[in-house]
DNA sequence: ACCAGTAGTTATATATCATAACCGTATCCC
DNA sequence: GGGATACGGTTATGATATATAACTACTGGT
């Protein structure tokens, strides 16, 4: 990342740490994600938001927050921005006025679209260097991780 | 974690990709993990990088930097910190003055042996949800990620 | 009509991650 | 040996992420 300080430190036990792994293929696969999707200009959490609401027209903010694990405080300025760059819009809610209803716009629905093309190509790098079968199962040891 | 807005959405194909599996499940295990080292009161990085100290008595910044993927510039307020609660210092370079040699203090080799056997609960606890072989397995795939 | 609870917002604090510019020192090389 | 160049560390700064508490507006039950 910079210097050639490529001294071999001994890292100890923390190649053998669940959590240590975890971080570092984030932080790598992260950074490729962003890298792939820079045309559309999509973090990972505003294309997991355009795609839940995509995939569920009218939800409320508190359950996107639900699904995705955000905090709804943090909700507010993510959507905002969403919202200002005219990808999803905030409805009054019907049955409930508190509630608002979200929606994507036309262009969201076509950002996304273009979102998700580009995301399968970021997610067959990653199949190619895992295999088929080692995504699937990395998809299922995750899977225990997760559950609270 | 908040609401109880437990209708079920829909997430489309989220689930099948490995960038939101990963993301989630990190967000679990890093939680996880600060609720497990409370007590010595590290995060993730800063255990990392103790550990790292440990290993290799003397290590410049630089390499510590490298072989944990933190920019340098953002390094600093971090060893401050580790400083400024006595668990690390700053040696002045023997050969190359540019550079601090890093060293643990006696408290610094204390506290980060309490900390690896908290650690080590925590560890054994996500070890449990995985399973010996799934475990090993999910190292195996994790490292097939982080390689850049 | 009251009141407890919910949806969303605001304000705020902390941690994380990235970039660029800078200082002092070391190294290279003519 | 002296000047260009590179390196180690620091500072400053900005964007993003995450967490908590308090507030408004509204709902629904009794």
């Amino acid at each position: 990342m910079q210097g050639s300080n490529r001294r071999k430190l001994r890292l100890g036990p923390l190649p053998e740490y669940v959590g240590y792994a975890l971080r570092r293929a984030q932080m790598s696969t992260v950074t490729q994600f962003v890298g792939a999707l820079k045309d559309v200009d999509l973090r990972p959490t505003q294309f997991a938001v355009l795609t839940v609401i995509r995939e569920n027209p009218g939800v409320r903010q508190s359950e996107v927050c639900a699904a995705l694990g955000i905090k709804k405080a943090n909700f507010v300025p993510l959507l905002n921005e969403l919202q200002r760059r005219g990808l999803a819009v905030r409805r009054a809610g019907v049955a409930d006025r508190r509630s608002s209803a979200l929606h994507l716009t036309a262009q969201g629905e076509a950002v996304l679209q273009r979102a998700r093309t580009l995301h399968d190509v970021y997610e067959a790098g990653l199949a190619g260097r895992l295999g088929m079968r080692g995504r699937s199962q990395l998809l299922s040891l995750l899977g225990r991780l997760i559950e609270s």
